[in-house]
DNA sequence: ACCATTCGTTCACCATGATGAACAATTTTA
DNA sequence: TAAAATTGTTCATCATGGTGAACGAATGGT
């Protein structure tokens, strides 16, 4: 079923939504209008049928639009039958209490990795986001853990497609020495990334098997400081064994079904 | 803008996602179509698009379709902009601890009522939901604060294409009855249940103002063993007084802006 | 105060998008 | 095991849905 027919609208309509996300204050017609580059009045037509179903809301005074109640029922609902994060949630406290740096659970969706839970690490100083937080495909260890997890081709077309950003003066743009990377993610199952993503920080991330529709993954995040080479490794050896104590306990889950 | 063009593939995707939303297992083709009077064709055209932009998952081997994270995503972005439940939180905290019910924060989204946050009463027997269910508008205390926050046109129409669906035995069904609740809860600012929606519980409930989008209520419900006429006077008073409490804040806050 | 610009809204037009029919694949029934 | 029924997928068709042009309202600049 290649190139079967999406409903062009439909894609219309979750750009405004993703566009309104990011949005706090709400947006207008025409300021959509030019940054999707879609016409006012389809625009206009979209968000009536938007606001008819809840899933934004207009003020009337300001004419602009925002997220509406709707998105946060079937948010909720899309979050309460992700079994993952139940599952995984033991077994990434019991890492944090060994590695004592935040650990943080995801999934790929789409060109970008979408955070589902987060057990924060103990410390007064530590690296957090919102649960829901979207982060860049390219970006750091969890990045590489995901593109090892697909057919290389697939990413080797979406580094050639859309290029690989730079995010510090320490991030692996060539896509040669990227796709290296991807390698040896695959073979050892574990990725890393040493200030990468952001200045200053260090990372481990390692894939969780045996999820039927969602690729997943756990990373532990930390500051440079704290992490040398020894505890590098020492996370590496640790969040591979939590992945897979969690990968367990998937396949031990499915097959109680 | 009476009548103004809503594009028709956005509601049906909607539509869609409603269904799938209650579906813990997923849902395939033929049976959206069926249930929704939809073409497989269209069906098959508009989850494409879902799956392209993440908002549904499609298993490969049932080709059953569940939510994907995209909503997920979404539904966060809006929650974190609903501003009244940080507002509203302390006062609820400190109603429940004067009642020692649970209290209930929610806003209505087109003919239903969404739960925002519940401040869980501290007893062992206790009534709660989780947060983002869905309430029929029709439904108890809460539902009659907000049909009286409505243009009264608008709220006769509701009931004459709706109908008031029965509950209990003790729903009041008949339109000009509900209607004179809904004039009680407008005069009073508040409205009552008296195991109208649930059979052995009772609810008082208080619309907020001062929300310039979205039209929000508290309610404290409890098991009627538990509540007396003299405690339910109570619980007006309080649930009436918070109310007000909370627009405070609302104004407060939104002059500060 | 007036003019220019921008925004939101309406409407007629037409071609793109939604869909019904047909078909292939899969599942169910006998 | 074979036939019937159902499901998912494809494709040609055409009319409905999306949209460009125009207009009214609001805002900004002089």
């Amino acid at each position: 079923m290649v190139n079967a027919y999406q409903a062009p609208t439909v894609k219309k309509a979750f750009q405004i939504l993703k566009s309104v996300s990011k949005s706090r204050q709400g947006m207008g017609i025409s300021e959509l209008s030019k940054q999707l580059f879609l016409g006012k009045s389809t625009v206009f037509g979209i968000l009536n049928a938007l606001e008819n179903v809840g899933a934004v809301v207009r003020d009337p005074t300001t004419k602009t639009y925002t997220l509406g109640v709707t998105l946060f029922e079937l948010g909720r609902a899309a979050y309460s039958r992700i079994d993952i994060k139940e599952i995984a949630r033991p077994a990434m406290e019991a890492l944090m209490e060994r590695v004592q740096e935040s650990v943080f659970l995801g999934v790929r969706n789409k060109e970008h990795l979408t955070i589902l839970d987060i057990v924060e690490s103990m410390q007064d100083l530590k690296i957090t986001a919102p649960v829901g937080s979207r982060i860049p495909l390219f970006a750091g260890a969890a990045g590489k853990v995901f593109m090892a997890s697909m057919p290389e081709e697939q990413a080797a077309e979406l580094i050639r497609m859309k290029g690989i950003p730079r995010f510090t003066k320490h991030t692996i743009i060539n896509p040669m020495r990227f796709m290296e990377e991807i390698r040896k993610a695959r073979r050892t199952g574990y990725a890393t990334d040493d200030e990468e993503y952001i200045p200053g920080v260090r990372a481990v991330a390692a894939a969780i098997q045996g999820t039927r529709t969602l690729s997943a993954a756990i990373w532990v995040v930390g500051f440079k400081p704290r992490i040398d080479a020894k505890k590098m490794a020492f996370l590496a050896e640790e969040t591979l064994y939590s992945a897979r104590e969690i990968s367990e306990k998937i396949k031990t889950a499915d097959a109680a079904r």
